[in-house]
DNA sequence: CTTTGCACCCAAAGCGCTTTTATCGTCGCA
DNA sequence: TGCGACGATAAAAGCGCTTTGGGTGCAAAG
């Protein structure tokens, strides 16, 4: 059933019933009514193909997931961002186009798409502290929003981000208001942006108490579960070893943790430990009361607000661009205590 | 840069270098060398929207992502899924759409892309037993593949999936060889069809040694660290415990050893440990050597299969139905060992 | 009674391709 | 010399919509 057929059945021009469905004032309540009425009963849905050839625009958004040739890992939080994301896009009638891709292609798979003419727009992920995808978005003019920041880029652009710098300090000043002075920072990939904003925060937190922070005591990796164990083992068997840890993720915790009760202690009671926490869909931070400390703020709500910046924009592509920083809670756990001061780790 | 405007540049027709593009054999091969040099030179590409309506092609899959009204969870192994198909899709010209719905939604989702015909087939996610959607893709005539299967369906339909009943049933017989009687498991949500095949091979390679399975060492529900942590403990607090486990994922196996350390018990010496490894790439089960013994099947190559079943389904939409059943391996880590008789786990 | 304005509807062009259906030389062959 | 075949290119239709630029008829205004 498309739309001649439909105008057909109903004694109307095509244009009149476009007109009626797209809700165009110039025509007839009652015929608008009569039109609305035989295109649910047909069940006429108008060919998506057509709408976008005809107007131009591709009501679609897309994003690029890098999948790096060596280390083949797929950005974990990746997956709740989308959700959230996604949400928007399906509210407002837009797709979203996901293009799987070495990560040495992403660049021109964004030209690709745009010369193509398939989505009116990007969202960008992980941007690293300098990152080059952003002057290129901006030369050939895709409208996008970048999840983070990139410090080395001055030039002004769109972006949703949550306060790193200042989650990685609150978090240090709450183990340090504790009593712990050796903390051990077990960081993201530090050609991430968000992970130099963390480890900021941590080092700002650290010299404003006077405290000097030990090269030692901070580590940085990809952030899974195997990395956390190994960095937390290592710093676990330094003399003297930290009494609290922060981890850049829930999953990073999970081998901090790891590590810790390997070594039969006590995390909470001897060592503490703060997580970042995502609120990934199926990583929860405990049900009822939250197995980690943690600074706090949700992927899937960073994706809402992505997207619905980006359907702005698209709607309106000479607006200043927008920022959105978004701070993360500080929740605790039974991960952190006092610093415990007759503590002998066992070496791992 | 489109269409009419490089062949006017080339002093040809329109037809002519839309053959030459695309291989047709009528056109002079200087002439195709021309316009292609042509082409790249100014850096045509063809605009997707225009060669969709004219096709009628949409060149593009769909994936639905229902995500749950109340429990907002997103099936984690969904990201390495999709990684895996993209790659496919890229290779091949198809554009991936992701639509991201209430789980009541999901059904008219796939009518809406259909009539749409903004996608040319679907994967389908996560089978329950019995599942409505495959009648109701088959009924509205859009290609699909099952990422699983559905036990209560009788048509035919195409899907790829693990052989989840031998891969716990060969886990069961390790387990039973290794002495243990008592085993523990830590199940999926059972209206999930792997769930239940993976609870029967349990179950068979139980009773082919004639040993009754206690139900009370079965549990299901979703596969998170707190739910697995949550089972495990509760099993080990009954007495007799298990000295056995089988996990349906890494993160109920990281809950299961969880609830083994904190009881003072050690993995893999104390009580076994048996996890289905999808192989996720953020939750790797070891670098160098696995932490747990596992059956392992990689969800990436899973979504490399059905997307390419999908592929040639489209490019050829009467042939019979396709099946593709991957094997588990089982392989070794340090998280099983002989039934060890002097375990008395403290009550958690 | 004619003009103006408005409400309503329609014909036709156009979006940028593909594909069907010509057209036009050129060549081989009787 | 003339005819058909063939190789190479072009014209034009069509995909299913939106949108521009008219109509047409009727009520209000002149």
């Amino acid at each position: 059933m498309n739309l001649k057929e439909l105008s057909l059945k109903l004694g109307l021009s095509p244009t009149t019933v476009s007109r009626a469905l797209n809700g165009y004032p110039e025509v007839n309540e009652t015929t608008r009514e009569r039109v609305m009425a035989a295109a649910r009963k047909h069940n006429y849905r108008p060919n998506t193909r057509a709408i976008r050839l005809a107007t131009g625009r591709a009501m679609a958004v897309g994003h690029v997931l890098p999948v790096a040739t060596q280390n083949e890992i797929v950005n974990p939080v990746f997956a709740d961002f989308i959700a959230g994301a996604g949400e928007i896009y399906s509210q407002n009638g837009y797709d979203m186009l996901m293009s799987v891709v070495a990560d040495d292609l992403e660049e021109s798979t964004y030209r690709d798409l745009k010369s193509r003419g398939a989505v009116d727009g990007v969202i960008l992920h992980a941007p690293r502290t300098v990152d080059p995808r952003i002057p290129a978005l901006t030369a050939m003019g895709l409208p996008f929003v970048v999840h983070g920041r990139a410090t080395g880029t001055e030039q002004d652009y769109n972006w949703v981000d949550v306060n790193n710098r200042r989650a990685f300090l609150r978090a240090t000043e709450f183990l340090l208001d504790l009593g712990h002075r050796r903390i051990g920072l077990v960081n993201g990939a530090e050609n991430m942006d968000f992970a130099i904003r963390r480890r900021t925060g941590y080092l700002d937190a650290m010299t404003a108490r006077g405290v000097t922070a030990n090269p030692a005591y901070m580590t940085s990796g990809v952030m899974t579960e195997v990395s956390g164990f190994r960095a937390a083992s290592h710093m676990l068997d330094l003399d003297p070893a930290p009494t609290a840890f922060l981890a850049a993720s829930m999953l990073s915790g999970m081998g901090v943790r790891r590590a810790i009760e390997a070594r039969g202690l006590t995390m909470g009671r001897d060592i503490s430990v703060i997580i970042f926490d995502d609120e990934l869909s199926y990583l929860k931070n405990g049900e009822d009361l939250p197995i980690f400390t943690a600074t706090r703020s949700s992927v899937r709500d960073a994706g809402r607000i992505a997207a619905q910046m980006l359907l702005d924009l698209i709607a309106n592509p000479d607006a200043p661009p927008r920022h959105r920083l978004l701070e993360a809670d500080l929740i605790l756990g039974q991960s952190t205590g006092p610093m415990n001061t007759d503590v002998t780790p066992k070496r791992g």
